[in-house]
RNA sequence: GCCGGCGUGUCGGAAUGGCAGACGAGGCAGACUCAAAAUCUGUUGUGGGCAACCACGUAUGGGUUCAAGUCCCAUCGCCGGCACCA
């Protein structure tokens, strides 16, 4: 009788072998096939390991030890996300400085990661606060403000009132602070800039050439936001001014019968003087103001808006005269922050001519009454009431249109994006600082690079100033400094970088994690790169991958990398939930410490189960009762050892099960379905448990596909039975394809498509033989008359009667 | 509102258009035990019948097909993302 298994002492014996073997250590020979697997790198929280980390961690854990037994040179690193506001806020509150709390997190979750198993070479671990690493961030920073990617501006910007920091307005969720749910507030400052937008259409581009899950690619795209339309200029009645607007609806441009400019349209403050009704104007540039991006969006249902008094607009195609609005439904931040309304072709204008009384002109025809409906079909609509356009349909029209403006010069096409340029100061002390100096003669002064890394100064408190400053202004021993251009005095930028800075290059360090040089030599650069698998969470689907892909095309463009995309397969994992369907939280109760899991069943368990927990992309609700199931396969497969025989082939009557399961857990394994990986496995052990008999053979196949799921139990298995060497160093069982098919097969016979009766057949019979039998075996059913038979070869009869 | 995704036993979930419910959990019955736990064996979609068997079953209503959970149309519900982007 096998001894009881003893998860802990299997799994710190083998830990310990790993380590001192160096078994995952990633080689440095580069005439080898390469594999670069990437997960996320965690950020280092208080609070650990949280179940949740480890189902995408295990997931590409078995992949990266399934490449490695098939002869492929394996990168599958790990590292800390470090710099960010929960460490920053924690040192605050306990008077510890935040390189102390981070490494002490750090150690834990390190210990935690070891205590699951994971193949990770952590020789090559990479810490975004450590000063060896941020040089290089800063250095990238640095190319970016010498390509003209970076630069100061004076906007409004999202500020958090709890965080006390600008936000980028991808952390602005329903208006409140992603990190903290505080309120956001408009608030002007001078920030650093990065110029994603300039990168817009590449970054759409891009996205053709990899292999990302599509709803990925969507999110990528929606955030991106390109539009084409064209800009088209309305003279202002009596005035040498033009007001340019953009529409994607040029072909409508006969139906327009008034236009809006946003409050902030600098139009309105030129001719203030002229306006006969300024107080109402103002009142209402003023009510705009108080609120916020996300309460002009709340009240979109309701319309408002001012018709400005002495100021009207010429359409230029049919010189008609049109007043002009100002409404808050018109945004300064996008397009011209003017538009052309027809309110007979969209939705918005529509709304707001109803409201206002104004005149609405159908120019597309094919819909209702647009008096009482508005009508948005472009697909179908042909054009009317519209001169040179009538009858063509609305493509046609816009070709037809834009031609026209062109030639007139009142207009020209034009893309537009929704994406905005990228945010990237941060009025913190816990971040890469900005190698920056300001001289009053000379502006903005990039540091040398010899310079670097800019280390961050030690402070006397880490709490961020009311008045919005970083609390690194206050070190004016630091702050003040020479200017590298011309010598005199200068000061140093106080804000620090995103955190979102560190994580947007840390794939690439990886590769050459050591490299005082450069941020990684060419030449492993050249043959690592790019990833062949990254998976992340959907969270990160907008920000932190378009971001890090932003950066890459930019060092790409600086010859600094190989490729011009980072990533070559993206895919994402779903959240673990509570036992009752919610997302775990202190604050809820149904938090599950990965620990307690470890130390009470073991990390393969742990493993096993959240592989199993069900489809790897969609949630999953933890169930204690699943975790026990697991445990309960694994110890099965531990007591396949009493049913062992010394035979070291498959047997006869398994050799096609055999075949089939290292075929499905091989495929499962690559395309993320782990879950019926495992069951095939499940389903294997049963029958040798029918049996009441395994083969050596067959036994160590299973162990080797079991591996990377289980690698502690599955390596003490494989000493205990006496095979060679270590389960790691072994190679992926190959299945033929051939013996995947059984020689006889069980089909179903049907009548009228239910099933009668079953049969059994040689997989080769010939179709008169199988329905033959087939009608026997259904004799007394079959009493119509039959008028078809069909037979698909080694699944199905089916024979219809009248 | 727009764009994705989803809807299958008591539960988590399987099913290249070809015998729905693999695998796991839970339940029930039995074995072992003084007993319990653990373990093992059997059973477990619903309705009817002693039975072999019959009928019905994948959100709802239609359709295509010899055959539909799977394809098409409509409806309802849930989840995620975007949201006055002109």
């Amino acid at each position: 009788m096998a001894e009881l298994y003893n998860h802990r002492e299997v799994e710190t014996k083998w830990q310990k072998v790993w380590d001192d073997e160096k078994a995952f250590k990633t080689s440095e020979d580069y005439s080898k096939p390469k594999y670069y697997a990437l997960v996320e790198f965690p950020y280092p929280s208080g609070q650990g390991l949280h179940v949740g980390h480890p189902r995408p961690y295990t997931a590409l854990d078995i992949v990266a030890r399934k490449r490695r037994m098939q002869g492929y040179n394996v990168l599958y690193p790990m590292g800390w996300d470090a710099f960010g506001l929960p460490t920053e806020n924690y040192a605050i509150q306990n008077h510890i400085h935040p390189k102390i709390v981070t490494e002490n997190n750090v150690a834990r979750f390190k210990n935690q990661l070891h205590s699951l198993g994971y193949s990770f070479d952590w020789d090559r671990e990479v810490n975004t606060t450590d000063p060896n690493y941020y040089k290089w961030t800063q250095w990238i920073f640095l190319k970016l403000f010498k390509a003209g990617l970076a630069y100061k501006s004076e906007m409004p910007i999202n500020w958090c009132t709890s965080c006390k920091v600008g936000l980028a307005n991808e952390e602005v969720v329903n208006g409140v602070c992603e990190r903290c749910g505080s309120e956001v507030v408009r608030k002007v400052k001078s920030q650093w800039m990065l110029k994603i937008t300039e990168y817009a259409d590449k970054l759409i581009e891009g996205l053709d050439g990899v292999d990302y899950i599509e709803k990925v690619k969507v999110s990528q795209k929606n955030w991106i936001g390109k539009s084409t339309g064209a800009e088209v200029d309305f003279s202002i009645k009596d005035k040498e001014d033009k007001l340019r607007i953009y529409t994607t609806r040029c072909d409508t441009l006969f139906g327009v019968t008034y236009m809006v400019v946003s409050p902030e349209h600098p139009i309105i403050d030129k001719y203030r003087d002229e306006l006969k009704n300024w107080d109402e104007i103002s009142a209402y540039r003023e009510q705009a103001a108080r609120k916020s991006d996300f309460e002009r969006a709340e009240l979109a249902k309701e319309k408002t808006g001012v018709k400005i008094d002495g100021m009207t607009a010429i359409n230029p195609v049919n010189n008609k005269e049109i007043p002009i609005f100002i409404s808050d439904y018109v945004l300064m931040s996008y397009g011209t922050g003017a538009i052309m309304a027809v309110p007979a072709h969209d939705e918005r204008d529509w709304d707001f001519a109803k409201k206002f009384g104004l005149p609405i002109i159908e120019v597309v025809a094919g819909g209702k009454n647009v008096q009482e409906e508005v009508y948005t079909d472009v697909a179908t609509g042909i054009l009317c009431n519209s001169g040179f356009l009538d009858g063509l349909n609305v493509a046609e029209a816009k070709e037809k249109m834009i031609a026209f403006l062109e030639e007139k010069g009142i207009g020209t096409a034009k893309t537009n994006f929704k994406l905005r340029d990228w945010v990237f100061s941060r009025q913190r002390y816990w971040g890469e600082p900005i190698p920056i100096v300001q001289c009053e003669k000379c502006g903005y002064v990039p540091i040398d690079e010899s310079e670097l890394p800019l280390e961050l100064p030690e402070v006397d408190s880490y709490m961020p100033t009311d008045n919005g400053e970083s609390p690194i202004a206050m070190m004016t021993d630091w702050v003040n400094t020479t200017c590298p251009c011309c010598g005199g005095a200068a000061k140093r930028e106080t804000d620090t970088m995103p955190q979102w800075a560190g994580s947007s290059w840390y794939f690439l360090r990886y590769t050459d994690p050591t490299n005082a040089e450069a941020l990684a030599s060419k030449e492993a650069l050249n043959y690592w790169m790019p990833v062949d698998w990254y998976n992340g969470g959907m969270e990160h689907t907008t920000l932190h991958l378009l971001y890090s892909r932003f950066w890459h095309k930019f060092l790409y463009d600086e010859k600094v990398v190989p490729c011009s995309e980072p990533y070559m397969k993206r895919t994402s994992h779903g959240m673990i939930l509570g036992s009752n369907g919610e997302k775990m939280s202190k604050s809820r109760g149904n938090v599950v410490n990965p620990d307690d899991i470890v130390r009470d069943y073991g990390a393969d368990t742990l493993r096993t189960y959240e592989m199993f927990i069900g489809a790897f992309d969609l949630s999953a609700s933890w169930s204690e009762d699943g975790v026990k199931g697991c445990r309960r396969f694994l110890e099965r497969v531990w007591k396949l050892q009493d049913i062992m025989t010394d035979d070291i082939a498959y047997s006869k009557d398994m050799e096609t099960k055999m075949h089939q399961t290292i075929k499905k857990v091989s495929n499962d394994f690559e395309n993320l379905k782990y879950n019926t990986a495992i069951a095939a496995m499940m389903a294997l052990i049963n029958d040798f448990y029918k049996k009441n008999a395994v083969t050596k053979g067959e036994f160590k196949t299973l162990l080797t596909l079991l591996n990377p799921v289980a690698p502690h139990m599955t390596e003490e298995l494989w000493q205990i039975t006496g095979f060679e060497g270590k389960v790691y160093q072994t190679t992926w069982p190959e299945y033929d394809e051939a013996k995947t098919v059984e020689a006889t097969v069980e089909i179903a016979v049907q009548i009228n498509g239910k099933t009668k009766a079953t049969l059994v057949i040689g997989k080769e019979d010939a179709k008169e033989d199988v329905i033959a039998k087939a009608k026997e075996a259904i004799a007394d059913k079959l009493t119509g008359t039959i008028v078809k038979e069909i037979y698909v070869p080694g699944r199905i009869v089916n024979i219809v009667q009248k």
